[in-house]
DNA sequence: AACCCGGGGAC
DNA sequence: GTCCCAGGGTT
């Protein structure tokens, strides 16, 4: 079931929602931002509950005010002055964002905050979630306001499979909302979500025996509470940076063996060694040059040095460059070529005539450097 | 879409 | 220690 609200019928939505508002008018904690109706008020605290808990927010909520309690004071505000009573908070951005949108206040809607969904969209520093807070908070308009919290609420309540990591996920997730919101009480009913998920619909261990709307819950009558919300990690895979030595000797390759744990356990590869992004960028901008692909270029005294105490005569470019990512790396390598030129110490190595290749396990990346080399030595008749 | 921004609480 | 955020701007 892919839209489970679009099976909500009338008269259910209702109930739902009154069982909902009734929960929350009798449990809702009392706020200092809850206790007044002015539009600026509840936008500096939304901006302040932005990645910031509740209870860290309360104290610097009244001085902030205390010290600006209008959009005119706000606009005016010395930039120094502004940063001490936000300091301790972080993201000082959304300190200096409040000020340029004040100021567009001024300027653009005379000094009023301005009550259409776009018009408040339009300010600096408030983007979709914080737009929908105010615009229904302040105005009662019916609109979603949807972060990390409501997004973990409403995904058990339907079961959304959506992956909230993904900025396109948003789109169900505004759908469903506007389907249950209450159009009545827009503002209480998002906020009413918030506290749900801030104290009963929680990340690892969900209270569900005391909430108010378990029994319209799928994910609770599924008993799948902690597959929702489907969350991918980023994991970005690191980027990490090699040279990698094709190393030959009348016709063998020295190829070494990785230790028998870890990533590419046991496998066989070139001599690598790890350098940074800025020593393989050097490399990489020196050393490859159209001009230098003959074969005359084997310079004894420009012997590299990125792999210390090995005799080797290296040739002065690099014989290309291969990427591979695995599920958390990313391999960038570049191939160099030598010549032995004295005894190389032997251990967990050995030589290979590189018809013998196909003997060895080799892992993609090896491979890869494998084809790198046949096909500048194709190039290099003489090689 | 990826990266940056800050701090605190949960685990 | 690492993870997870009551997001939005920039590129």
């Amino acid at each position: 079931m892919s839209k489970q609200w679009e099976t909500w019928d009338e008269e259910k939505i209702k109930t739902f929602q009154e069982t909902f508002l009734t929960w929350y008018h009798k449990e809702k904690r009392n706020l200092p931002w809850r206790a007044t109706n002015d539009p600026y008020a509840i936008w500096i605290s939304e901006i302040m509950l932005q990645q910031t808990r509740v209870e860290t927010v309360i104290g610097y909520f009244y001085r902030f005010m205390e010290q600006f309690p209008t959009i005119q004071d706000l606009a005016a505000a010395e930039e120094q002055k502004l940063l001490k009573v936000w300091e301790g908070l972080g993201y000082y951005s959304r300190a200096r964002n409040l000020k340029a949108a004040a100021q567009q206040i001024v300027a653009e809607f005379d000094g009023e905050m301005p009550q259409s969904i776009e018009e408040i969209r339009s300010l600096k520093g408030i983007g979709p979630y914080t737009a929908g807070a105010i615009g229904s908070i302040a105005f009662g308009l019916p609109e979603p306001a949807i972060d990390g919290n409501v997004m973990r609420v409403v995904s058990r309540l339907f079961c959304i499979e959506a992956d909230i990591a993904k900025a396109s996920s948003r789109a169900p997730f505004d759908e469903a909302m506007r389907t249950i919101i209450s159009p009545d009480e827009p503002g209480e009913f998002n906020q009413a979500l918030m506290d749900l998920g801030s104290r009963i619909c929680t990340p690892t261990t969900p209270k569900c025996e005391e909430c108010p709307i378990s029994q319209y819950c799928l994910a609770y009558a599924e008993n799948r509470q902690t597959d929702f919300p489907v969350k991918s990690k980023k994991a970005k895979p690191k980027d990490v940076y090699y040279i990698a030595g094709a190393i030959e000797d009348q016709g063998s390759f020295l190829l070494v063996q990785r230790p028998k744990t870890g990533l590419l356990a046991s496998m066989w590869h070139f001599p690598l060694v790890e350098v940074t992004k800025e020593q393989y960028d050097a490399l990489q901008r020196t050393w490859v040059k159209e001009e230098q692909l003959q074969l005359d270029l084997i310079a004894e005294e420009d012997a590299l040095e990125i792999f210390p105490g090995l005799p080797v005569v290296w040739q002065k470019r690099h014989f290309g460059e291969i990427t591979h990512i695995f599920s958390h790396l990313k391999w960038h390598v570049l191939l160099f070529y030598g010549r032995k030129r004295g005894e190389i110490p032997l251990q967990d190595s050995e030589w290979a005539a590189k018809e013998s290749f196909e003997n060895y396990v080799f892992p993609k990346p090896q491979q890869k450097l494998v084809e790198q080399l046949k096909k500048y030595q194709k190039l290099d008749k003489d090689f």
